[in-house]
RNA sequence: GCGGAUGUGGUGAAAUUGGUAGACACGCUAGACUUAGGAUCUAGUGCCGAGAGGUGUGCGGGUUCGAGUCCCUCCAUCCGCACCA
């Protein structure tokens, strides 16, 4: 009988759903693993090949966990709140509910075709209310939380506010409140709390709560009345459209993400995932030492403050530079630069931070025709304008020091300003050429630091500023607070009303608060986000709700702990569940989560380890990222402002724009040309300019995967083709999980190949039979020397070699016509987590119980097979190999030399020169260096 | 700009600790078989060379008996950068 995949494949899918042969249980004794997949956002175009990746690696991971003796929890679910459902229905109406619970089946749908051992019966969406219902009410938690600087954890603002109706806030217990927290708060005495008005009270708390209302810049388009990314800015206008896009004030919901800057940062160092992405975390929340520093302003009231990592050089300070949006460019402007200043300020407002951060050539500013006072020199200090400084980070403000840095150089060089060396730099340094940024040298032309090396001076200035009051040291982080509101529809109500503009948390009873209908997905005529288009949505019917909805990511955050007790309505989950299954032990997902996901995942979690939620800080103890699989992406090149297509080899000559075309109208770069026609009405007169040879050829490029580039492999067809099982294989076979690699699907046969030949391994002319007498020793050896590998290969999540290692087991065993049941039954549990399927189908054939597969036990390694008494050295010269001679492993260095060196072709390779040394490494090598 | 990753045959890749470079596949070449197949099997296949042999892991240098692997310089490509999920 052939290998008919379809037959058994959709026989043993069947089976494993009718019996829930993947339902876990909370009620086994054994040790617990917890596998988990990144869960996908359902989106229209489906699975694609990518997808499963990830989930192929990590479903034989858990289902080796469960050969070895693991209760193994692998579940799955859908981030199913986001944008593109928003988009789909704001174009045609259709409520995204609609369109989510469609795309949902899909891919339910696909995954199910793959095998995979899933507990559906966990299965959660992020949409739905009685998810949500906990994501709101974790929101509640982090409203009613601040962060105690001083136990270092997330506690209850009402302790808070006991704190302040005692004994007020001092100018000190501020400071130490600071921790992280940036606050407008002056101090005041329990009297003045006491006798403030609510609204003054609330206020003031706003600045403590974890989850709160503030101020932050955003990609404002005024024509969509829309917030935008970074990424559908392109050149100040609106991707969608090409409307004027500005960086805008306002004022909407921020998560203090900061004020776990430095737990982020040290958890690191306790979880088990690649360096690359933990160096890219690291990097984000980007902690700096240095110091912070006031510069009173001349002819003003107050000062500039600044943050600076090189307060060695305050002496070199030649001009301060301000952001453009920064809150004293409007009172430091004089009469005469207004003009000039307005409309600087205005440019740069229409540039993404990207722009202005990845832009080092152009150099632009504005002096505001004001000026500081030194702290130290108290010379005056001229104060600029400079849109390469950014709001966000720091304070906003540069102290400019041009000898020592190399972008306040190019500024000072455009602008001739003034450049003062305080290091003195190695001989060869040439200061025409640009700045000294080493932290190495003497401090010169520096007053009391003069003779200091850097470090020192450092330190000796951080105290200094601190004596005189001028400043202090400092810790600045990167990482700024994640901004939570979003003006959109299709997420999460954020569970507040107003009452005097004074925002009030609905009562936890009322969770969860629905998402309510809207006649359209648009924002209201005066500029409310869609939720505004409610009727009703009032609190009590007489209060206003909150109108933005969550991020995409608030779902997301938590999600880990809902799969361990998914129903559960009274809690996030039990504690007794959380206790039974503890954190992720093996993450599996894409690296490009590295700072978004990733980071608000571990931030919620150490805020529900402080609420004494969770037992443990970390979500993730495990992580693999699995690589990108890139899409081959196919182009029609039109002539300008024509309908007429010139083929790829043909184009020079014409100016073309390359167009995406979908890859299911072309077949080896060769064009459909009256599908190409019939693919959309504009292109339904389309004319052609062909090869000589007649047809139209594609030209094509590596890119990500996405529908809009029409370059989308659904795993469906090569399912259908030939099996999950194939699939499965190849993907892991096509290279390293973590690497990314474009899609191809030539090498697939060679997979389908090596599963028809095990599959005959069984079968003689067709019969199933297998050999019941005892196997030869090297049977066995084949045996053995696979199951080591294969199980060193999964140990350290080695797929693609495990396949090879199969392969060349399978062509081992074919040649010596090997059916002993000895050995193909241990193989058969071996390759069950590879390919779920065809082992079951013969582990039945075998005679062993339906679905019994799953729990057999994994097969041991015995190293007796393998013993080996002669081994084949190579033999070098000056470290080439030049032949090889089998020797017994028994034998002495000494012994093995004077063997060696009679060799005829040792002598033929020493050329009748003397040998100056002979390296050999006992089972390994033999080098002679002659 | 900042940060991260990766460069090995025609292609995907392997080489886990510095020890035989190219396992395992795809493709290609030649052949066998014939229910002419998206089937199966045999042989070959890094490059140069008739061969002996030489040469070879992005470029250039270094350490070592020995380097794909360690160190330095350079080059190229890909990914992320806070409202895409």
């Amino acid at each position: 009988m052939e290998y008919r995949f379809q037959e058994i494949e959709k026989k043993w899918q069947h089976f494993w759903k009718i019996n829930q042969t993947y339902r876990v249980e909370e009620t086994s004794t054994k040790p617990t693993f917890y596998v988990l997949d990144m869960f996908p956002y359902p989106s229209g175009a489906g699975l694609h090949v990518g997808h499963p990746l990830g989930y192929i690696a990590s479903d034989i991971f858990a289902r080796y966990k469960k050969h070895i003796g693991f209760n193994v929890l692998h579940p799955m679910g859908y981030d199913s709140f986001g944008l593109p459902a928003e988009q789909y229905a704001i174009q045609t109406g259709q409520h995204p509910a609609k369109t989510t619970k469609e795309n949902i089946d899909r891919y339910r749908e696909q995954l199910d075709k793959l095998g995979f051992n899933y507990d559906w019966s966990r299965e959660i969406r992020t949409s739905s209310p009685s998810y949500y219902k906990w994501t709101q009410w974790i929101f509640m938690q982090l409203f009613n939380s601040w962060y105690n600087p001083i136990t270092n954890k997330a506690a209850s603002i009402n302790e808070l506010i006991k704190e302040f109706e005692q004994q007020g806030l001092s100018a000190d217990s501020l400071s130490a409140l600071h921790g992280g927290i940036e606050t407008e708060v002056t101090p005041f005495s329990a009297s003045e709390w006491a006798g403030f008005t609510e609204q003054k009270q609330q206020g003031i708390l706003m600045n403590f709560r974890l989850a709160y209302l503030g101020e932050s810049y955003v990609n404002w388009c005024p024509a969509l009345g829309t917030v935008l990314a970074n990424d559908e800015v392109v050149n100040g206008l609106s991707e969608r459209g090409g409307h004027p896009v500005e960086r805008k004030l306002l004022k909407q919901w921020s998560m203090r993400i900061t004020a776990y800057a430095q737990r982020l940062l040290d958890g690191l160092d306790g979880v088990d995932w690649f360096d690359s992405i933990k160096e890219t975390q690291r990097n984000w929340i980007g902690r700096s030492e240095g110091a912070s520093v006031h510069f009173p302003l001349l002819n003003h009231e107050g000062s500039i403050e600044v943050f600076t990592t090189r307060p060695d050089t305050l002496f070199g300070v030649s001009f301060l530079t301000l952001a453009p949006e920064h809150e004293l460019v409007t009172l430091l402007t004089t009469d005469e630069q207004r003009d000039a200043v307005a409309s600087y300020v205005s440019t740069s407002k229409n540039r993404s931070e990207r722009e202005r951060m990845a832009d080092v050539n152009t150099i632009s500013g504005v002096f505001t025709g004001s000026y500081a006072t030194h702290p130290f020199t108290k010379e005056p200090i001229p104060i600029w304008i400079g849109d390469y400084v950014l709001v966000g980070y720091g304070t906003g403000a540069v102290m400019s020091v041009p000898a020592h840095d190399e972008r306040d150089y190019k500024f000072a060089t455009h602008f001739s300003l003034a450049i003062k060396h305080v290091i003195s730099p190695s001989a060869d340094h040439d200061f025409n050429m640009g700045a000294w940024t080493e932290k190495s040298g003497t401090m010169i032309n520096s007053d009391f630091l003069n003779g200091l090396s850097v470090t020192e001076a450092v330190q000796r200035m951080i105290s200094d500023i601190a004596e005189n009051g001028y400043g202090s040291k400092r810790i600045n982080y990167r990482l700024r607070d994640a901004v939570f509101g979003r003006q959109r529809y299709w997420g999460e109500p954020i569970p507040v009303y107003f009452k005097e503009d004074i925002p009030y948390l609905i009562p936890e009873d009322q969770l969860p608060l629905d998402l309510p209908e809207v006649d359209k997905y648009l924002p209201t005529e005066d500029g409310d986000p869609p939720l505004g288009r409610a009727t009703h949505w009032k609190f009590e019917e007489v209060y206003e709700y909150e109108k933005s909805t969550m991020p995409g990511w608030a779902g997301s955050s938590w999600y880990f702990i809902r799969y361990l007790d998914p129903t559960n309505e009274l809690q996030l989950a039990s504690p007794e569940k959380i206790a039974y299954w503890g954190n992720v032990d093996l993450y599996m997902g894409g690296a490009e989560h590295a700072t978004g996901h990733l980071l608000y995942a571990r931030f919620w979690c150490k805020f529900l380890h402080d609420l004494g939620i969770l037992p443990f800080d970390e979500p993730f103890r495990k992580m693999i990222n699995q690589g990108m699989i890139l899409g081959r992406s196919s182009f029609v090149y039109r002539v300008v402002g024509q309908q007429t297509f010139v083929s790829a080899g043909m184009k020079d000559g014409y100016e073309t724009t390359p167009i995406h075309v979908d890859i299911s109208l072309v077949n080896n770069d060769e064009l459909d040309l009256e599908g190409f026609k019939a693919w959309r009405s504009d292109y339904k007169d389309a004319t052609f300019v062909l090869e000589p040879s007649g047809v139209y050829l594609c030209g094509y490029e590596v890119e990500k995967m996405s529908k809009s580039k029409y370059n989308v492999q659904t795993p469906d067809e090569l399912v259908d083709r030939f099996g999950a099982d194939t699939l499965r294989m190849y993907e892991m076979f096509l290279g390293p999980v973590e690497q990314s690699k474009p899609w191809d699907t030539k090498g697939i046969t060679g997979v389908h190949g090596f599963l028809k030949k095990y599959w005959r391994l069984f079968h003689i002319d067709g019969t199933f039979e297998v050999n019941e007498t005892t196997p030869t020793k090297e049977h066995f050896k084949t045996l053995h020397k696979t199951i080591r590998k294969i199980r060193e290969d999964l140990d350290r999540f080695s797929f693609n070699t495990g396949v090879s290692n199969f392969m060349i087991c399978v062509n081992e065993l074919t040649e010596s016509k090997c059916n002993f049941r000895q050995i193909l039954e241990p193989l058969t549990v071996l390759l069950a987590p590879y390919a779920p399927h065809i082992t079951e189908e013969l582990w039945e054939k075998l005679g062993h119980e339906p679905g019994s597969l799953y729990a057999a036990a994994y097969p041991e390694f015995n190293p007796d097979y393998l013993i080996e008494s002669d081994y084949e050295y190579p033999v070098s010269f000056n470290g080439k190999m030049r032949f090889k001679v089998s020797l017994p492993l028994s034998l002495s260095i000494e012994e093995i030399q004077a063997t060696i060196l009679t060799q005829a072709e040792t002598i033929k390779w020493l050329e009748g020169k003397a040998t100056k040394k002979i390296i050999i490494v006992p089972g390994k090598i033999v080098n002679v260096v002659i």
